[in-house]
Order: C-alpha cells, then sequence, then structure tokens
DNA sequence: TTTCTTGCAAAAGTTTTGCATCTAA
DNA sequence: TTAGATGCAAAACTTTTGCAAGAAA
C-alpha cells in the first residue's frame, strides 16, 4: 500500500485542484484526461484506501452519491444548490453545538449540510 | 398513486413505530414479517413517493446507506453512534446557521449529523 | 528483484423498469 | 369498474474481487 503511482497522483491531483468535493464519476472523468487507460475499479481502490489513511474524506448528501475531497487541515462543511447540484465549502462552524447533544452522549464531530441557491442560480 | 395498499401502510408503520431512520433492508424486514410476499420494488417505489409527497426524509451518513424516517413534523437532527453505528434523533438546532452562508447564497434548509458515542458505548 | 498496484473480466450488491395481474376506491 | 399498485423477472447501475501482468522502490 501507498505507492505513488501515476494513477493514485492523477487521483489527488484532481482532488487538491478541485474547488468542491468530486463524485466517483467525476474522478473518472479528470483522470482519464491524463491516463486514458485508467480503470474504475483502481479509481475505487485508491479512495478506499485514502479515506482509511485519513487525506481525504467523504461527504454524502441525499439522492446523490458520495463525493471526496482532500481532508481539510481546518474543518469545513458544505452548501449544496438545489438548482445546479453544486457543492460549496463553507469554512465556518456555528457555535453551541455541544448544547443539542443529550445527556449521557460524548460528541466528537460534526458535520453540516446546508441546502438553497447558489449566487448563480437565485435568479 | 397515493392508494393506501397493504403493502403502503406496513411500509408506513414500520417507520411510524421505529424511534430511529430505517434502511431498505430494515423496512424489508420489518414488513416481511406482516407481508410475507412483499417485494423489494415495491418498498423502493414507495419510499420514493413517500419523498416526494414529503411524508417521509432521508438521511445519509457517510459509509452506509440510506435510512428513512417520518418526516418531523418539527425538524430535527441526528446522532450517529461511532461504535454501535446506531442513529438517535437530536430535536434542537444551533442558533446562527444564516452567518455562515456567505454573500449572494440563499439558505432554505439545513442538516446536521453529530458523531461520537451514545450512552450505552461510552465506556 | 520484489512487492504492491493496475487493468480486465466477472461477481456481488443496489435500484429501476416493463408487463401482466391484482386491488383499493 | 378502473386507474393505480403489486410481484416477478430482467435490466441498469454501483462497488468489490480474483488474477495475471506491470511498475514503483
Amino acid at each position: 500500500m501507498k505507492r505513488l503511482t501515476r494513477q493514485r497522483s492523477a487521483i489527488l491531483n484532481c482532488l487538491t485542484a478541485a474547488d468542491h468535493p468530486l463524485s466517483i464519476e467525476e474522478i473518472l472523468a479528470v483522470t482519464t484526461d491524463e491516463i486514458p487507460e485508467i480503470n474504475l475499479s483502481t479509481i475505487y481502490r485508491n479512495i478506499r484506501s485514502l479515506l482509511k489513511e485519513g487525506t481525504i474524506s467523504s461527504i454524502t448528501l441525499p439522492g446523490s452519491n458520495a463525493r471526496y475531497e482532500i481532508a481539510a487541515s481546518l474543518h469545513q462543511h458544505h452548501f449544496l444548490c438545489e438548482k445546479c447540484n453544486r457543492v460549496f465549502n463553507i469554512p465556518k462552524c456555528p457555535k453551541g453545538l455541544q448544547d443539542l447533544v443529550p445527556k449521557g452522549f460524548k460528541l466528537h464531530s460534526h458535520s453540516i449540510t446546508l441546502t438553497g441557491l447558489c449566487p448563480a442560480c437565485i435568479n
């Protein structure tokens, strides 16, 4: 595990370059430009190992498949545009999340998805 | 659309009775007790139409399939236990979500997943 | 050279669909 | 009675796996 193959770096590159989380299909499309013979299995295998080692993280939104992004050093959330289906990063967290947690639970992390319209779709 | 068949009410009943969101597989297991001949297609078809009409809502968590619950009249969030994988309902919302939204975006709704340990798994 | 990774093909898992039959209203 | 729902079987997707060949280190 963990050899830096052409395929693995193509996958990492496209995730790094993207300004939003990418689906498997999008990753395939982008990497195929660079490595025409790249195979879906290779993408799934790399995504799984990158997830496991914590280099990337996955975000899941209702109604669509998982998307992946480079694990943010500073943790962040997402805004899903209802119209164009694009996902935007949100750098901030709300205050007072601990107050939501019922007694007896231990909070480790949280994830927030905002939904609405992006500037391009607002009209 | 919208006939109250035995299958449709079995599905609604098990979602109503459950104290947590159910996966398709769980819905199949529960309804099969009541209607042994119930078919997966029927469940998928009903779930889709119940989602569309807003009677139920889906929640998606990384690494597992979507789960469904009766749409809460009062909207709520979820706590996923990392250890036992159960999902608990959280009745409150944090303040100040609007402040997270960048300029130019229109916020319609939000969804929050908290992750950590439930009381049973905390030891 | 050696061990890990890839591509391919096939399998496994999930969701959707066409169609004849059945049933709630 | 009749439009809409169901069960079944098959198709369409999505993800995983076995294996021989290829390529990092």
